[in-house]
DNA sequence: CTCAGCTCCTGCGGGC
DNA sequence: TGCCCGCAGGAGCTGA
């Protein structure tokens, strides 16, 4: 489910608990996610500080100070969580207790001023790994992905050239992070909607413009959950720490039998499987 | 190279 | 109430 507005926002709520700090003490409460650990994680993560938080597609990287920087996948069910941050004049402020450690809770960053960071992640897809951060872009995971949407690097040309040929879907060409970073299932079934594509039309077989316009509404549905994310943080809706899972309405995501948004369409949004995942879409708007 | 299908994992909800 | 099944899905991997 964490897409990237979602890990935006999970790097945003974290900063304050993290950024600049020390990390006390890494606890391991197993020895792998996804795959193991490097062996020896906790003693490369302990007595670090951390120099800054940055995210890259689905990945929030944490830089340290020993020239190492932390990768985190949060997978499909990974949370942060934060605890005993007391510091009122910080933005997103939470001040509670420790709570007690729950079922999957697999790594608990005690950071030196007190604040708990807990990873929980009951399906395990998650993952982290150390890496030297000036060797990052040549980490196989972060090797091959294509440009941060947000970025100057994805435009329609951009996107034109990597589309052009392709007889796949346009949504499983969305979902290649070798393509465009960060977009998973629902953002692309919202973009594709906003831009009025059929998530099955062949990805080589879409105009100049339409491919301009996805690219636009990529953007604007990204920017806008980021947003959405960034309200749930000064809310204090996240009142329990936990990060990145805030309301955010959908146009056509999770909606099927449900009546399309566009004023006076009157159509039903549907919903088919690709490549064994659901897209939802309206049959009117979406050609 | 491209593309479809399988796989990992656990929690949840529907059907009976 | 309890059991079984399907589904959710990021992304690496395999094989055609």
């Amino acid at each position: 489910m964490p897409e990237l507005p979602e890990v935006e926002t999970v790097r945003r709520g974290l900063a304050p608990a993290m950024e600049g700090q020390m990390i006390a003490r890494a606890e391991l409460r197993r020895a792998d996610l996804r795959w193991p650990f490097p062996p020896d994680m906790a003693a490369r993560l302990t007595g670090a500080r951390v120099v800054q938080l940055r995210r890259r597609s689905k990945y929030i990287l944490v830089d340290l100070d020993r020239g190492e920087s932390l990768i985190i996948h949060l997978g499909m069910s990974g949370r942060m969580v934060i605890s005993g941050l007391n510091a009122p004049h910080v933005p997103g402020q939470f001040h509670f207790d420790h709570p007690a450690v729950e079922k999957h809770d697999h790594v608990i960053f005690h950071m030196a001023q007190g604040a708990r960071v807990t990873f929980n992640d009951p399906r395990r897809f998650g993952a982290m790994d150390l890496c030297a951060t000036d060797k990052l872009n040549d980490h196989p995971l972060l090797a091959s992905i294509g440009p941060e949407p947000l970025g100057n690097g994805f435009h329609a040309d951009y996107l034109g050239a990597r589309l052009a040929g392709r007889k796949t879907p346009i949504k499983a060409a969305l979902l290649d992070q070798r393509i465009v970073a960060g977009l998973g299932n629902i953002y692309v079934c919202e973009a594709l909607f906003r831009a009025g594509i059929h998530p099955g039309r062949m990805a080589g077989r879409i105009s100049v413009s339409r491919i301009a316009t996805l690219t636009d509404t990529i953007r604007a549905t990204l920017l806008e959950a980021i947003e959405a994310g960034g309200s749930s943080l000064r809310d204090y809706r996240q009142a329990n720490g936990e990060l990145g899972y805030f309301q955010h309405a959908f146009r056509v995501y999770g909606r099927e039998g449900a009546a399309c948004v566009t004023p006076d369409c009157g159509q039903t949004v549907r919903r088919i499987v690709q490549s064994g995942r659901s897209s939802f879409y309206c049959p009117s708007c979406q050609r």
